[in-house]
DNA sequence: ATAACGCCCTGTGTGC
DNA sequence: TGCACACAGGGCGTTA
């Protein structure tokens, strides 16, 4: 469940204290986070020992660490990941699948810990992306990156902010390159999303949640989009105008946005930054979770309704059924 | 080709 | 008390 907004708020860590770093001793406890990387276990170590890491970008949900040896260790946290900045001699969490040392930098190792396993780690060839640059926030050259001193948790220098987004000769994870720009990607087409969803035949939520159409959104800033948005989940998107598809997005874009701002959303202690902390965003939910609890715009009794196998939260009143939706 | 379903995982909470 | 089951849900393989 970590979304854009989370998964920025590690990818801002990461990029603050480990590039420059350069990793060895990995350690795998788990074969399953690493299932994506086909060569295997072994070779997964052995691709990662002595590399240093160059820079840390992401793109929707993907986070990955561009090393020097032209590969990627790609990360997804999937439903329950961490990555996590600690002392080698704090104790072993309990779902704490990968370990890796990192040398040069502020004595702490990386360790991916998860304990639903949905997410993992890989590492990846890149590619050149057809429109040129990295997609998402970060991407920052190495060269200009801040310089690791100090202790996570005591920031020293300015980390990547919003807005830094470099252009260029980019490249991509190979497993990332069908993903499409996310909400918050400088560089998103609004014109071609616009154009695919009036071709789509789906619901409007169903296409919010199609990481090739648009990424980083899952189903919480999904609900609290289509609320701030006024629109039903099940709103077919052929039928939505140039005007209605700027509000949806421009809600998309505010409400993780402010997530951001507030260190993500949290909803119990799986979703923390990379020093286990988490984020104050959940009390600015107006939508996810809020079934039978009054709208916050117009009072009504906010509703829960299973769709695509999750829960959809939404107030019937500002939000009304479309007469032909699409589920 | 597109659209949608089902599976993977584990811990927590609920009902019988 | 113990057991069964629903739920949380992103991404991808399979199916229609």
């Amino acid at each position: 469940m970590p979304e854009l907004p989370e998964v920025e708020v590690v990818r801002r860590g990461l990029a603050r204290w480990v590039i420059g770093t350069t990793i060895d001793e990995v350690e795998v406890l788990h074969p399953r986070p690493v299932r994506r990387h086909e060569a295997g276990i072994d070779d997964f170590v052995s691709r990662l020992n002595g590399a240093t890491v160059l820079d840390v970008v992401r793109r929707g949900k993907f986070l990955w660490l561009s090393l020097d040896s032209g590969e990627a260790l790609l990360a997804h946290l999937g439903m329950s990941g961490q990555l996590l900045l600690e002392a080698p001699d704090a104790p072993d969490e309990k779902h704490l699948r990968v370990r890796l040392g990192l040398r040069g930098g502020t004595g702490r190792e990386l360790r991916f810990v998860d304990q639903r396993m949905f997410g993992g780690l890989a590492v990846v060839d890149l590619v050149k992306t057809p429109d040129g640059g990295p997609g998402g926030l970060g991407g920052v050259p190495a060269e200009d990156a801040p310089v690791p001193v100090g202790l996570p948790g005591e920031p020293a220098g300015d980390g990547p902010v919003e807005g830094e987004y470099t252009a260029g000769e980019a490249l991509i994870p190979v497993p990332v390159a069908h993903i499409a720009r996310d909400a918050l990607d400088p560089l998103l087409d609004v014109d071609l999303l616009a154009a695919r969803l009036r071709r789509r035949e789906t619901g409007l939520k169903r296409a919010l949640l199609d990481q090739t159409l648009i990424s980083g959104i899952g189903n919480i800033y999904a609900d609290e989009a289509l609320w701030r948005a006024k629109l039903h989940y099940a709103r077919a998107t052929e039928t939505l105008n140039r005007p209605t598809l700027n509000r949806v997005l421009a809600a998309a874009q505010d409400v993780m946005r402010e997530a951001l701002a507030q260190g993500g959303t949290s909803f119990d202690s799986l979703y923390v930054d990379v020093n286990g902390q988490s984020g104050y965003f959940e009390r600015g939910l107006d939508a996810y979770g809020r079934e039978g609890e009054a709208c916050h715009r117009c009072g009504s009794q906010m509703r829960r309704e299973t769709f695509m196998n999750r829960s959809s939260f939404f107030c019937p009143k500002c939000q009304p059924k479309p007469r032909s939706g699409r589920f």
